[in-house]
DNA sequence: TAAAATTTTAACTAAAAAGTTAAATTTTAT
DNA sequence: ATAAAATTTAACTTTTTAGTTAAAATTTTA
């Protein structure tokens, strides 16, 4: 339940204010909590961190980091376009089911309050590797090998199809009237479903 | 700003809160706010609901009722499938691009509390339908006019690429570092793409 | 017009939460 | 061993908020 203790308690309590900031937010998360769940008090929440805004402000810069998809395998390697996409997404597919809080939380912080995006520097190496990867496709769509389409618009099915079915899996599962563990099943099959789904639909 | 004049107390309370409640979650919402933008005062508030959780729970009901995408359009009609999912398609995306608020709230408050769904009378009607679509889909897959593929997953792709991109918007243009007006731009698009893209990943 | 329902006013209470402090204690580094 | 740093204790203040109330004023309905 609680923090590893051998963490230096910096480290205890950002782990502790992770915690509770994904699962409540930062309307509804409280310093007691945290502090609890760190296994220290409130008063050395004050000595480390001055405010709960301060606090905040480091773990979401640290989600924000961690949120954005690494690009990396859709660019090096010389290997055909749609291999590359199923890499990635398998690896984006397995980090979002294995934590989808962490959508949840940046989408819903930064719907209440969108002046946080404000200060996020500009993550410049990921950018120029989507620009790459973008040009990559141009090559491939202008050689046969995939249809034409626009790479953005690419992009976007790709990051939609792997998260959001992990995001509002409570919703879908009530609304469509699927059984928990028939909906876990589906959601286990969204790696290979979602590749070759996409390696469809971009057939010449 | 505020809420039309010429709507009943109750109604006036009921959008002001559901606006409130949109903007700010269960956590953030100020009674005292939602008073203010109704017109009226907090005592009034508490003669007409006894509480914020009761409140609450009011909006949340009209709100899930109004998410629930409606699968008429995809099952009456004997069109073939590809058209009445692009109808689906259009139809959903222009709910969605007017009200992306909704479904981040949907799921925004289910995360923090799960149990919130258990209430939620079955939409057997809705259910009902889907299982035709489904039925329909595995006809025309069994004449070949369509690719084999579970039906389960391509509502699950067809909602999350009506969806996704519009609710993540904001981290979306931070993340890829996109202007807000060509973001825009982009997802005007959305409905033609989204047509596109899923009758090409249907192609037999 | 009288009764009933609605709405306002203007307090108030109680609870929760963030933030603060000072002194004592314990741990770590020199 | 001593100074510095880290941590606890235990209060406390201030602010915010939900919830409550009672009486007066207003509006609606019968």
């Amino acid at each position: 339940m609680a923090v590893p203790l051998d963490l230096s308690t910096e480290q205890k309590i950002l782990e502790a204010a992770k915690k509770v900031f994904i699962q409540k937010g930062l309307d509804g998360a409280r310093l007691d909590e945290i502090a609890a769940e760190a296994g220290i008090n409130k008063a050395l929440l004050h000595y480390y961190f001055r405010s709960k805004e301060n606090l905040f402000e480091t773990i979401f810069d640290q989600i924000i980091a961690k949120i954005v998809p690494d690009f990396t395998a859709l660019v090096e390697s010389n290997k055909p376009i749609e291999e590359k996409i199923e890499h990635f997404v398998h690896r984006y597919i397995d980090f979002v089911s294995e934590n989808p809080q962490l959508p949840v939380f940046m989408i819903t912080e930064v719907n209440r309050n969108p002046e946080r995006m404000k200060d996020i520097l500009g993550h410049t190496q990921n950018f120029a590797k989507m620009q790459q990867f973008a040009f990559q496709m141009i090559t491939e769509m202008q050689v046969g090998r995939i249809k034409t389409s626009n790479p953005l618009h690419l992009i976007l099915n790709i990051i939609s199809l792997c998260v959001f079915p992990f995001i509002a899996k409570p919703v879908i599962q009530a609304v469509l009237q699927i059984k928990d563990d028939d909906l876990t099943i589906i959601l286990k099959q969204r790696k290979e479903e979602v590749s070759r789904f996409l390696s469809e639909a971009l057939r010449p």
